[in-house]
DNA sequence: CGGGCGTTTGAATCAAATCAATTGGAGTGG
DNA sequence: CCACTCCAATTGATTTGATTCAAACGCCCG
Protein backbone atom coordinates (compact mmCIF):
# COMPACT_ATOMS: atom_id res chain seq x y z
CA UNK A 1 0.00 0.00 0.00
CA UNK A 2 1.19 3.69 -0.56
CA UNK A 3 1.80 5.87 1.76
CA UNK A 4 3.56 8.72 0.03
CA UNK A 5 1.40 11.67 -2.08
CA UNK A 6 3.14 12.88 -4.66
CA UNK A 7 4.31 16.40 -4.22
CA UNK A 8 1.98 18.99 -5.17
CA UNK A 9 1.80 23.13 -4.96
CA UNK A 10 -0.97 23.91 -3.15
CA UNK A 11 -1.56 27.07 -5.94
CA UNK A 12 -2.68 24.41 -8.33
CA UNK A 13 -6.08 23.81 -6.25
CA UNK A 14 -8.65 24.43 -8.58
CA UNK A 15 -12.39 23.14 -7.71
CA UNK A 16 -13.78 19.31 -8.20
CA UNK A 17 -16.68 18.95 -9.15
CA UNK A 18 -18.49 16.80 -6.32
CA UNK A 19 -18.94 13.14 -6.96
CA UNK A 20 -23.01 12.68 -5.85
CA UNK A 21 -24.24 9.67 -5.00
CA UNK A 22 -26.96 9.13 -8.00
CA UNK A 23 -24.06 9.98 -10.23
CA UNK A 24 -23.93 6.08 -10.29
CA UNK A 25 -27.34 5.67 -12.11
CA UNK A 26 -27.08 8.70 -14.50
CA UNK A 27 -23.74 6.97 -15.64
CA UNK A 28 -25.49 3.75 -16.23
CA UNK A 29 -28.21 5.80 -18.43
CA UNK A 30 -25.71 7.36 -20.06
CA UNK A 31 -23.35 3.99 -20.63
CA UNK A 32 -26.39 2.56 -22.07
CA UNK A 33 -27.41 4.95 -24.52
CA UNK A 34 -24.07 5.55 -25.73
CA UNK A 35 -23.97 2.01 -26.62
CA UNK A 36 -26.79 2.10 -28.41
CA UNK A 37 -25.70 4.93 -30.51
CA UNK A 38 -22.76 4.10 -31.57
CA UNK A 39 -24.26 0.43 -32.38
CA UNK A 40 -26.33 2.20 -34.71
CA UNK A 41 -24.40 5.29 -35.88
CA UNK A 42 -21.45 2.94 -36.85
CA UNK A 43 -23.66 0.54 -38.70
CA UNK A 44 -24.86 3.09 -41.31
CA UNK A 45 -21.57 4.31 -41.54
CA UNK A 46 -19.12 1.41 -42.56
CA UNK A 47 -19.46 -2.37 -44.33
CA UNK A 48 -20.05 -4.39 -40.55
CA UNK A 49 -19.31 -7.79 -40.42
CA UNK A 50 -20.92 -9.50 -37.73
CA UNK A 51 -19.12 -12.79 -36.29
CA UNK A 52 -19.90 -14.87 -33.70
CA UNK A 53 -18.00 -15.66 -30.82
CA UNK A 54 -17.97 -19.34 -28.78
CA UNK A 55 -15.78 -18.98 -25.39
CA UNK A 56 -12.02 -19.26 -26.30
CA UNK A 57 -12.41 -17.74 -29.47
CA UNK A 58 -9.75 -15.01 -30.54
CA UNK A 59 -11.06 -11.69 -31.68
CA UNK A 60 -7.46 -10.97 -32.83
CA UNK A 61 -4.28 -12.51 -31.77
CA UNK A 62 -1.01 -10.28 -30.77
CA UNK A 63 1.82 -10.27 -34.04
CA UNK A 64 -1.72 -10.44 -36.50
CA UNK A 65 -1.76 -7.34 -38.30
CA UNK A 66 -3.97 -4.87 -37.42
CA UNK A 67 -7.30 -3.81 -40.08
CA UNK A 68 -10.31 -4.10 -37.94
CA UNK A 69 -11.46 -2.40 -34.90
CA UNK A 70 -14.57 -4.35 -33.21
CA UNK A 71 -17.46 -3.58 -31.21
CA UNK A 72 -18.43 -6.33 -28.59
CA UNK A 73 -22.05 -6.34 -29.17
CA UNK A 74 -22.63 -9.56 -26.49
CA UNK A 75 -20.68 -11.60 -24.20
CA UNK A 76 -17.74 -11.02 -22.81
CA UNK A 77 -13.96 -10.84 -23.70
CA UNK A 78 -10.68 -10.83 -21.87
CA UNK A 79 -7.67 -8.95 -23.23
CA UNK A 80 -3.97 -10.62 -22.89
CA UNK A 81 -0.81 -9.30 -23.20
CA UNK A 82 2.10 -11.58 -23.81
CA UNK A 83 5.42 -10.27 -22.98
CA UNK A 84 8.57 -11.37 -24.90
CA UNK A 85 9.43 -13.98 -22.43
CA UNK A 86 6.35 -16.25 -22.40
CA UNK A 87 4.54 -14.76 -19.51
CA UNK A 88 1.48 -13.34 -19.99
CA UNK A 89 -0.95 -10.76 -18.13
CA UNK A 90 -4.97 -9.54 -18.80
CA UNK A 91 -4.58 -5.94 -19.26
CA UNK A 92 -8.72 -5.69 -19.62
CA UNK A 93 -11.85 -6.92 -19.89
CA UNK A 94 -14.32 -5.61 -21.99
CA UNK A 95 -18.34 -5.86 -21.96
CA UNK A 96 -21.31 -4.87 -24.26
CA UNK A 97 -20.78 -1.63 -26.38
CA UNK A 98 -16.59 -1.95 -25.63
CA UNK A 99 -14.58 -1.22 -28.47
CA UNK A 100 -11.76 -3.92 -29.52
CA UNK A 101 -8.34 -3.50 -31.16
CA UNK A 102 -7.47 0.01 -30.86
CA UNK A 103 -4.31 -1.72 -29.02
CA UNK A 104 -3.08 -2.32 -33.03
CA UNK A 105 -3.32 1.17 -34.47
CA UNK A 106 -0.26 2.26 -32.85
CA UNK A 107 2.45 0.22 -34.96
CA UNK A 108 -0.41 -1.93 -37.52
CA UNK A 109 0.31 -5.06 -35.49
CA UNK A 110 -1.62 -6.31 -32.40
CA UNK A 111 0.11 -6.35 -29.49
CA UNK A 112 -2.42 -8.41 -27.33
CA UNK A 113 -4.80 -11.39 -27.87
CA UNK A 114 -8.48 -10.60 -27.45
CA UNK A 115 -9.96 -13.91 -26.64
CA UNK A 116 -13.53 -13.89 -26.09
CA UNK A 117 -14.59 -16.12 -22.50
CA UNK A 118 -18.42 -16.51 -22.84
CA UNK A 119 -20.37 -16.87 -26.39
CA UNK A 120 -21.27 -13.38 -27.66
CA UNK A 121 -21.13 -11.38 -30.75
CA UNK A 122 -18.17 -9.01 -32.20
CA UNK A 123 -19.03 -6.24 -35.00
CA UNK A 124 -15.99 -5.93 -37.17
CA UNK A 125 -15.19 -2.89 -38.73
CA UNK A 126 -12.28 -1.95 -41.17
CA UNK A 127 -9.81 0.52 -39.78
CA UNK A 128 -9.53 2.49 -43.06
CA UNK A 129 -13.47 2.39 -44.09
CA UNK A 130 -14.49 3.66 -40.54
CA UNK A 131 -11.24 6.53 -40.62
CA UNK A 132 -13.07 7.44 -44.04
CA UNK A 133 -16.23 7.50 -42.11
CA UNK A 134 -14.89 9.97 -39.51
CA UNK A 135 -13.75 12.51 -41.78
CA UNK A 136 -17.31 12.77 -43.00
CA UNK A 137 -19.01 12.37 -39.88
CA UNK A 138 -17.74 14.23 -36.97
CA UNK A 139 -20.27 12.90 -34.53
CA UNK A 140 -18.24 9.43 -35.29
CA UNK A 141 -14.95 10.71 -34.61
CA UNK A 142 -16.48 11.89 -31.62
CA UNK A 143 -17.60 8.84 -30.51
CA UNK A 144 -14.28 6.88 -31.62
CA UNK A 145 -12.17 9.44 -29.80
CA UNK A 146 -14.04 9.70 -26.75
CA UNK A 147 -14.76 5.93 -26.50
CA UNK A 148 -10.80 5.69 -26.65
CA UNK A 149 -10.21 8.54 -24.26
CA UNK A 150 -12.28 6.36 -21.67
CA UNK A 151 -10.53 3.33 -22.34
CA UNK A 152 -7.47 5.25 -21.03
CA UNK A 153 -9.57 6.18 -18.21
CA UNK A 154 -10.26 2.85 -17.14
CA UNK A 155 -6.90 1.20 -17.34
CA UNK A 156 -5.62 4.06 -15.68
CA UNK A 157 -8.57 3.55 -12.79
CA UNK A 158 -7.45 0.30 -12.96
CA UNK A 159 -3.68 1.15 -12.43
CA UNK A 160 -4.34 2.96 -9.72
CA UNK A 161 -6.61 0.27 -7.51
CA UNK A 162 -3.61 -2.21 -7.92
CA UNK A 163 -0.69 -0.22 -6.97
CA UNK A 164 -2.51 1.34 -3.89
CA UNK A 165 -5.29 -1.43 -2.39
CA UNK A 166 -4.73 -4.45 -0.46
CA UNK A 167 -5.42 -7.54 -1.54
CA UNK A 168 -9.35 -7.65 0.16
CA UNK A 169 -10.03 -4.56 -1.41
CA UNK A 170 -8.62 -5.30 -4.76
CA UNK A 171 -10.57 -8.12 -4.94
CA UNK A 172 -13.84 -6.47 -3.51
CA UNK A 173 -12.85 -3.70 -6.33
CA UNK A 174 -12.46 -5.67 -9.09
CA UNK A 175 -16.33 -7.48 -8.71
CA UNK A 176 -17.17 -3.89 -7.73
CA UNK A 177 -16.36 -2.91 -11.31
CA UNK A 178 -17.75 -5.55 -12.53
CA UNK A 179 -21.20 -5.06 -11.30
CA UNK A 180 -21.09 -1.27 -12.46
CA UNK A 181 -20.36 -2.76 -16.04
CA UNK A 182 -23.35 -4.85 -15.34
CA UNK A 183 -25.53 -2.45 -14.05
CA UNK A 184 -24.12 0.52 -17.13
CA UNK A 185 -25.69 -2.55 -19.64
CA UNK A 186 -28.72 -3.04 -18.05
CA UNK A 187 -28.35 -5.85 -16.44
CA UNK A 188 -29.02 -6.92 -12.95
CA UNK A 189 -25.57 -5.70 -10.84
CA UNK A 190 -26.65 -7.81 -7.91
CA UNK A 191 -26.02 -11.84 -9.31
CA UNK A 192 -22.07 -12.28 -11.06
CA UNK A 193 -21.40 -15.19 -12.84
CA UNK A 194 -17.62 -15.42 -12.84
CA UNK A 195 -16.63 -17.05 -16.25
CA UNK A 196 -12.61 -16.78 -14.92
CA UNK A 197 -10.68 -18.79 -12.71
CA UNK A 198 -9.22 -17.69 -9.72
CA UNK A 199 -6.17 -17.85 -11.02
CA UNK A 200 -7.07 -15.93 -13.79
CA UNK A 201 -8.74 -12.71 -11.60
CA UNK A 202 -5.44 -13.27 -9.66
CA UNK A 203 -3.54 -12.36 -12.88
CA UNK A 204 -5.68 -9.59 -14.00
CA UNK A 205 -5.19 -8.27 -10.40
CA UNK A 206 -1.69 -8.89 -9.87
CA UNK A 207 -2.19 -11.49 -7.07
CA UNK A 208 -1.79 -15.35 -6.40
CA UNK A 209 -4.60 -17.57 -6.77
CA UNK A 210 -4.44 -18.17 -3.21
CA UNK A 211 -4.69 -14.67 -2.26
CA UNK A 212 -7.58 -13.94 -4.53
CA UNK A 213 -9.49 -17.33 -2.89
CA UNK A 214 -8.47 -16.54 0.99
CA UNK A 215 -9.87 -12.93 -0.09
CA UNK A 216 -13.35 -14.09 -1.52
CA UNK A 217 -13.68 -16.13 1.60
CA UNK A 218 -13.01 -13.46 4.04
CA UNK A 219 -15.71 -11.20 1.74
CA UNK A 220 -18.35 -13.46 2.52
CA UNK A 221 -17.06 -14.06 5.86
CA UNK A 222 -18.19 -10.56 6.36
CA UNK A 223 -21.55 -10.67 4.46
CA UNK A 224 -20.35 -8.54 2.10
CA UNK A 225 -21.17 -11.20 -0.59
CA UNK A 226 -22.48 -14.51 -0.65
CA UNK A 227 -21.76 -17.59 -2.61
CA UNK A 228 -24.95 -19.18 -4.59
CA UNK A 229 -26.17 -22.53 -4.54
CA UNK A 230 -24.91 -23.38 -7.87
CA UNK A 231 -21.06 -22.75 -7.18
CA UNK A 232 -17.91 -20.95 -6.33
CA UNK A 233 -18.11 -18.63 -9.29
CA UNK A 234 -21.72 -17.53 -9.09
CA UNK A 235 -21.10 -14.68 -6.38
CA UNK A 236 -24.25 -11.97 -5.07
CA UNK A 237 -23.71 -8.90 -4.17
CA UNK A 238 -25.74 -8.41 -1.19
CA UNK A 239 -24.95 -4.67 -0.91
CA UNK A 240 -23.13 -3.03 -3.38
CA UNK A 241 -22.73 0.42 -0.98
CA UNK A 242 -21.15 -1.62 1.46
CA UNK A 243 -18.60 -2.65 -1.18
CA UNK A 244 -18.08 0.24 -1.83
CA UNK A 245 -17.10 1.17 1.17
CA UNK A 246 -15.69 -1.47 2.15
CA UNK A 247 -12.72 -0.30 -0.47
CA UNK A 248 -12.79 2.97 0.53
CA UNK A 249 -12.19 2.27 4.44
CA UNK A 250 -9.18 0.15 3.13
CA UNK A 251 -7.91 3.55 1.50
CA UNK A 252 -8.19 5.47 4.71
CA UNK A 253 -7.51 3.56 7.64
CA UNK A 254 -8.31 5.83 10.29
CA UNK A 255 -10.42 8.56 9.41
CA UNK A 256 -11.05 9.83 13.32
CA UNK A 257 -7.78 11.59 12.86
CA UNK A 258 -9.79 13.92 10.34
CA UNK A 259 -12.24 14.79 12.42
CA UNK B 1 5.04 -11.40 -7.88
CA UNK B 2 2.91 -12.93 -9.80
CA UNK B 3 3.13 -16.51 -10.23
CA UNK B 4 0.37 -17.98 -12.49
CA UNK B 5 0.17 -17.30 -16.03
CA UNK B 6 -3.10 -16.97 -17.53
CA UNK B 7 -5.36 -19.51 -19.14
CA UNK B 8 -4.75 -19.77 -22.93
CA UNK B 9 -5.90 -22.84 -25.06
CA UNK B 10 -2.92 -23.76 -27.08
CA UNK B 11 -4.62 -23.48 -30.55
CA UNK B 12 -4.66 -20.10 -30.58
CA UNK B 13 -0.65 -19.46 -30.92
CA UNK B 14 0.26 -16.98 -33.58
CA UNK B 15 4.04 -16.06 -34.74
CA UNK B 16 4.98 -13.30 -32.96
CA UNK B 17 7.50 -10.86 -34.40
CA UNK B 18 10.87 -11.56 -32.61
CA UNK B 19 12.26 -8.46 -31.29
CA UNK B 20 15.74 -8.00 -32.62
CA UNK B 21 18.51 -6.27 -30.05
CA UNK B 22 18.77 -3.78 -33.06
CA UNK B 23 14.95 -3.14 -32.90
CA UNK B 24 16.06 -0.50 -30.26
CA UNK B 25 17.66 2.29 -32.33
CA UNK B 26 15.41 1.88 -34.97
CA UNK B 27 12.88 2.38 -32.53
CA UNK B 28 14.87 5.94 -31.36
CA UNK B 29 15.28 6.92 -34.83
CA UNK B 30 11.72 6.26 -35.52
CA UNK B 31 10.06 7.99 -32.45
CA UNK B 32 12.16 11.35 -33.43
CA UNK B 33 11.31 11.05 -37.33
CA UNK B 34 7.92 10.81 -35.27
CA UNK B 35 7.97 14.00 -33.40
CA UNK B 36 9.64 16.05 -36.05
CA UNK B 37 6.90 14.86 -38.47
CA UNK B 38 3.67 15.44 -36.22
CA UNK B 39 5.13 18.91 -34.91
CA UNK B 40 5.42 20.34 -38.59
CA UNK B 41 2.18 18.82 -39.60
CA UNK B 42 -0.11 20.18 -36.72
CA UNK B 43 1.52 23.39 -36.80
CA UNK B 44 0.46 24.44 -40.31
CA UNK B 45 -3.29 22.58 -39.75
CA UNK B 46 -4.65 24.26 -36.66
CA UNK B 47 -3.73 27.72 -34.52
CA UNK B 48 -1.29 26.59 -32.31
CA UNK B 49 -0.33 28.62 -28.93
CA UNK B 50 2.61 28.26 -27.38
CA UNK B 51 2.93 28.30 -23.94
CA UNK B 52 6.13 28.65 -21.52
CA UNK B 53 6.04 25.84 -18.64
CA UNK B 54 7.86 26.23 -15.33
CA UNK B 55 8.67 23.65 -12.97
CA UNK B 56 5.55 23.38 -10.92
CA UNK B 57 2.85 25.37 -13.61
CA UNK B 58 0.09 23.38 -14.55
CA UNK B 59 -0.52 22.56 -18.24
CA UNK B 60 -4.34 21.37 -17.22
CA UNK B 61 -5.98 20.26 -13.99
CA UNK B 62 -8.40 17.83 -12.86
CA UNK B 63 -11.96 19.21 -13.11
CA UNK B 64 -11.09 21.86 -15.83
CA UNK B 65 -13.82 21.61 -18.99
CA UNK B 66 -11.59 20.04 -21.59
CA UNK B 67 -11.12 22.56 -24.51
CA UNK B 68 -7.04 21.52 -26.30
CA UNK B 69 -5.20 19.00 -26.30
CA UNK B 70 -1.19 20.12 -25.93
CA UNK B 71 1.72 18.87 -27.39
CA UNK B 72 4.55 18.79 -25.07
CA UNK B 73 7.65 20.44 -27.49
CA UNK B 74 10.14 21.21 -24.79
CA UNK B 75 10.05 19.76 -20.74
CA UNK B 76 8.89 17.22 -18.66
CA UNK B 77 5.84 16.82 -17.09
CA UNK B 78 3.63 14.62 -14.84
CA UNK B 79 0.57 13.55 -14.96
CA UNK B 80 -1.39 12.69 -11.59
CA UNK B 81 -4.47 11.24 -10.77
CA UNK B 82 -6.58 12.49 -7.97
CA UNK B 83 -9.17 10.25 -6.75
CA UNK B 84 -12.32 11.28 -4.14
CA UNK B 85 -10.54 11.20 -1.04
CA UNK B 86 -7.53 13.10 -1.57
CA UNK B 87 -5.02 10.85 -2.58
CA UNK B 88 -2.86 11.13 -5.47
CA UNK B 89 -0.83 9.09 -7.88
CA UNK B 90 1.27 9.86 -10.51
CA UNK B 91 -0.45 7.87 -13.80
CA UNK B 92 2.28 9.14 -16.74
CA UNK B 93 5.32 10.78 -16.81
CA UNK B 94 5.95 12.76 -21.05
CA UNK B 95 8.67 13.94 -22.68
CA UNK B 96 9.26 15.73 -25.88
CA UNK B 97 6.74 14.67 -28.16
CA UNK B 98 4.30 13.33 -26.36
CA UNK B 99 0.74 14.54 -26.24
CA UNK B 100 -1.11 15.91 -22.92
CA UNK B 101 -4.91 15.90 -22.55
CA UNK B 102 -6.34 12.86 -23.88
CA UNK B 103 -7.94 12.02 -20.51
CA UNK B 104 -10.12 15.26 -21.48
CA UNK B 105 -12.10 13.72 -24.46
CA UNK B 106 -14.08 11.53 -22.72
CA UNK B 107 -16.38 13.58 -20.98
CA UNK B 108 -15.72 16.94 -21.80
CA UNK B 109 -13.32 17.30 -18.24
CA UNK B 110 -10.13 16.69 -17.02
CA UNK B 111 -9.68 14.03 -14.69
CA UNK B 112 -5.94 14.31 -14.29
CA UNK B 113 -3.34 16.95 -13.33
CA UNK B 114 -0.53 17.85 -15.54
CA UNK B 115 2.33 19.51 -14.03
CA UNK B 116 5.66 20.55 -15.69
CA UNK B 117 8.31 19.34 -13.63
CA UNK B 118 11.40 21.62 -15.50
CA UNK B 119 11.07 24.47 -17.71
CA UNK B 120 9.55 23.64 -21.19
CA UNK B 121 7.02 24.24 -24.10
CA UNK B 122 3.32 23.41 -24.58
CA UNK B 123 1.45 23.50 -27.92
CA UNK B 124 -2.08 23.95 -26.93
CA UNK B 125 -4.07 22.91 -30.04
CA UNK B 126 -8.03 23.46 -29.59
CA UNK B 127 -9.40 20.04 -30.09
CA UNK B 128 -12.87 21.54 -31.62
CA UNK B 129 -10.23 23.06 -34.62
CA UNK B 130 -8.12 19.67 -34.65
CA UNK B 131 -10.98 17.34 -35.59
CA UNK B 132 -11.58 19.84 -38.13
CA UNK B 133 -8.29 19.75 -39.57
CA UNK B 134 -8.45 15.91 -39.21
CA UNK B 135 -11.65 16.04 -41.25
CA UNK B 136 -9.77 17.17 -43.84
CA UNK B 137 -6.17 15.78 -43.53
CA UNK B 138 -6.28 12.05 -43.15
CA UNK B 139 -2.75 11.61 -42.24
CA UNK B 140 -3.03 14.18 -39.39
CA UNK B 141 -5.85 11.63 -38.07
CA UNK B 142 -3.67 9.23 -38.32
CA UNK B 143 -1.16 10.57 -36.12
CA UNK B 144 -3.43 11.74 -33.65
CA UNK B 145 -4.97 8.09 -33.35
CA UNK B 146 -1.31 5.89 -33.34
CA UNK B 147 -0.28 8.79 -30.78
CA UNK B 148 -3.44 7.95 -28.36
CA UNK B 149 -3.17 4.01 -28.73
CA UNK B 150 0.75 4.16 -28.42
CA UNK B 151 -0.44 5.75 -25.21
CA UNK B 152 -2.55 2.97 -24.11
CA UNK B 153 0.12 0.59 -24.95
CA UNK B 154 2.03 2.83 -22.84
CA UNK B 155 -0.04 2.41 -19.76
CA UNK B 156 -0.21 -1.18 -20.39
CA UNK B 157 3.37 -1.92 -20.09
CA UNK B 158 3.48 0.20 -17.48
CA UNK B 159 0.80 -1.75 -15.70
CA UNK B 160 2.27 -4.79 -16.43
CA UNK B 161 5.85 -3.65 -14.91
CA UNK B 162 4.02 -2.69 -11.83
CA UNK B 163 2.21 -5.79 -10.91
CA UNK B 164 4.76 -8.45 -12.09
CA UNK B 165 8.04 -6.99 -10.74
CA UNK B 166 9.92 -7.03 -7.39
CA UNK B 167 11.13 -3.42 -6.66
CA UNK B 168 14.43 -3.26 -7.55
CA UNK B 169 13.90 -4.69 -11.00
CA UNK B 170 10.62 -1.82 -10.94
CA UNK B 171 13.15 0.64 -10.44
CA UNK B 172 15.66 -0.63 -12.67
CA UNK B 173 12.67 -0.70 -15.65
CA UNK B 174 11.71 2.89 -14.03
CA UNK B 175 15.22 4.17 -15.44
CA UNK B 176 15.62 1.83 -18.06
CA UNK B 177 12.41 3.29 -19.54
CA UNK B 178 13.42 6.59 -18.83
CA UNK B 179 16.53 6.58 -20.54
CA UNK B 180 14.98 4.90 -23.71
CA UNK B 181 12.61 8.02 -23.58
CA UNK B 182 15.42 10.19 -24.03
CA UNK B 183 17.46 7.86 -26.32
CA UNK B 184 14.11 7.96 -28.05
CA UNK B 185 14.34 12.18 -28.47
CA UNK B 186 18.08 11.90 -29.82
CA UNK B 187 19.30 12.70 -25.86
CA UNK B 188 22.48 10.85 -24.85
CA UNK B 189 20.38 8.14 -22.36
CA UNK B 190 23.27 7.26 -20.46
CA UNK B 191 22.92 10.04 -18.15
CA UNK B 192 19.34 10.43 -16.23
CA UNK B 193 18.83 13.79 -14.08
CA UNK B 194 15.88 13.02 -11.67
CA UNK B 195 13.39 15.85 -11.44
CA UNK B 196 11.33 13.41 -9.31
CA UNK B 197 12.06 12.86 -5.65
CA UNK B 198 12.17 9.67 -3.83
CA UNK B 199 8.63 9.54 -2.75
CA UNK B 200 7.00 10.97 -6.25
CA UNK B 201 8.95 7.72 -7.85
CA UNK B 202 7.43 5.51 -5.27
CA UNK B 203 4.44 6.78 -5.76
CA UNK B 204 4.82 6.46 -9.39
CA UNK B 205 6.12 2.91 -8.69
CA UNK B 206 3.66 1.43 -6.53
CA UNK B 207 6.67 2.00 -3.66
CA UNK B 208 7.30 3.37 -0.51
CA UNK B 209 10.28 6.14 -0.66
CA UNK B 210 12.46 4.28 1.21
CA UNK B 211 11.79 1.09 -0.69
CA UNK B 212 12.72 2.97 -3.86
CA UNK B 213 16.09 5.06 -2.26
CA UNK B 214 16.41 0.95 -0.73
CA UNK B 215 16.24 0.03 -4.49
CA UNK B 216 18.51 2.18 -6.15
CA UNK B 217 21.58 1.38 -3.72
CA UNK B 218 21.40 -1.87 -4.00
CA UNK B 219 21.67 -1.42 -8.56
CA UNK B 220 24.55 1.22 -7.24
CA UNK B 221 26.30 -1.39 -5.46
CA UNK B 222 25.21 -4.00 -8.04
CA UNK B 223 27.15 -1.81 -10.33
CA UNK B 224 24.49 -1.26 -12.26
CA UNK B 225 23.75 2.35 -12.27
CA UNK B 226 26.04 4.72 -10.63
CA UNK B 227 25.79 8.12 -8.38
CA UNK B 228 26.94 10.86 -9.82
CA UNK B 229 29.12 13.39 -7.86
CA UNK B 230 26.64 16.32 -8.30
CA UNK B 231 24.39 14.29 -6.24
CA UNK B 232 21.66 11.43 -5.99
CA UNK B 233 19.44 12.48 -8.24
CA UNK B 234 22.03 12.57 -10.87
CA UNK B 235 22.38 8.84 -12.25
CA UNK B 236 24.68 7.21 -14.92
CA UNK B 237 23.73 4.20 -16.88
CA UNK B 238 26.91 2.40 -16.88
CA UNK B 239 25.31 -0.83 -19.44
CA UNK B 240 21.75 -0.12 -20.65
CA UNK B 241 21.36 -4.22 -21.49
CA UNK B 242 22.56 -4.97 -18.47
CA UNK B 243 20.05 -3.05 -16.81
CA UNK B 244 17.60 -4.64 -18.97
CA UNK B 245 19.23 -7.99 -18.48
CA UNK B 246 18.70 -7.78 -14.56
CA UNK B 247 14.74 -7.16 -14.99
CA UNK B 248 14.67 -9.62 -17.23
CA UNK B 249 16.20 -12.16 -14.69
CA UNK B 250 13.87 -11.53 -11.67
CA UNK B 251 10.95 -12.30 -14.30
CA UNK B 252 12.55 -15.72 -15.02
CA UNK B 253 13.89 -16.75 -11.72
CA UNK B 254 15.51 -20.30 -12.64
CA UNK B 255 16.71 -20.23 -16.46
CA UNK B 256 18.56 -23.15 -16.00
CA UNK B 257 15.33 -25.39 -15.68
CA UNK B 258 14.58 -23.86 -19.22
CA UNK B 259 18.04 -25.60 -20.71
C1' DC C 1 24.87 28.86 12.20
C1' DG C 2 20.45 26.33 12.39
C1' DG C 3 16.19 24.75 10.40
C1' DG C 4 13.84 22.17 6.89
C1' DC C 5 13.76 18.81 3.49
C1' DG C 6 15.21 14.89 0.95
C1' DT C 7 17.71 10.85 1.50
C1' DT C 8 19.87 6.83 3.51
C1' DT C 9 20.02 3.01 6.53
C1' DG C 10 18.64 -0.20 10.33
C1' DA C 11 15.30 -3.04 13.04
C1' DA C 12 10.75 -4.68 13.71
C1' DT C 13 6.38 -5.79 11.76
C1' DC C 14 3.05 -7.32 8.61
C1' DA C 15 0.78 -8.76 4.40
C1' DA C 16 1.09 -11.57 0.58
C1' DA C 17 3.66 -15.31 -1.64
C1' DT C 18 5.06 -19.85 -1.36
C1' DC C 19 4.78 -24.54 -0.14
C1' DA C 20 1.80 -28.19 0.91
C1' DA C 21 -2.28 -30.81 1.90
C1' DT C 22 -7.19 -31.41 1.34
C1' DT C 23 -11.70 -30.82 -0.51
C1' DG C 24 -15.15 -30.54 -4.10
C1' DG C 25 -17.12 -31.14 -8.80
C1' DA C 26 -17.23 -32.45 -13.54
C1' DG C 27 -16.37 -35.83 -16.64
C1' DT C 28 -15.03 -40.69 -18.01
C1' DG C 29 -15.21 -45.44 -18.24
C1' DG C 30 -15.68 -49.92 -16.10
C1' DC D 1 -23.75 -46.66 -9.86
C1' DC D 2 -19.32 -46.31 -8.26
C1' DA D 3 -14.39 -45.70 -8.87
C1' DC D 4 -11.32 -43.04 -11.06
C1' DT D 5 -8.91 -39.00 -12.80
C1' DC D 6 -8.34 -34.21 -13.46
C1' DC D 7 -8.64 -29.60 -12.29
C1' DA D 8 -10.37 -25.69 -9.54
C1' DA D 9 -10.73 -24.10 -5.14
C1' DT D 10 -9.97 -23.88 -0.23
C1' DT D 11 -7.30 -23.78 3.85
C1' DG D 12 -3.16 -24.08 6.83
C1' DA D 13 1.91 -23.40 7.94
C1' DT D 14 5.89 -21.07 6.78
C1' DT D 15 8.80 -17.80 4.41
C1' DT D 16 9.83 -13.71 2.10
C1' DG D 17 9.86 -9.07 0.71
C1' DA D 18 8.07 -4.61 1.36
C1' DT D 19 6.30 -1.47 4.72
C1' DT D 20 6.60 0.85 8.91
C1' DC D 21 8.89 3.09 12.52
C1' DA D 22 12.92 5.33 13.83
C1' DA D 23 17.32 7.53 13.69
C1' DA D 24 20.89 9.86 11.39
C1' DC D 25 23.02 12.17 7.51
C1' DG D 26 23.78 15.58 3.78
C1' DC D 27 22.50 19.64 1.71
C1' DC D 28 20.55 24.02 0.38
C1' DC D 29 19.13 28.42 1.90
C1' DG D 30 17.71 32.16 4.84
Amino acid sequence: MLATAAARSPSVAVDRPPISPRARDDEAAQTMRRVAETLALVADAVPVQRRLLRPGDAVYQAGQRFTHLHLLNAGFVKVVNLSADGRDQIVGLKFRGDWLGFDGIADGVHGCDAVAMDTGEAWSLPYDALVDACAQRPRLMGKLHRAMSRESARDRHSLMSVCTLPADARVAEFLRNWAQSLSGRGLRADQILLRMTRAEIGNYLGLTLETVSRALSRLARERLIEFSDKGRRDIHIRDADALAAFVQLSLAPDLSVLQ
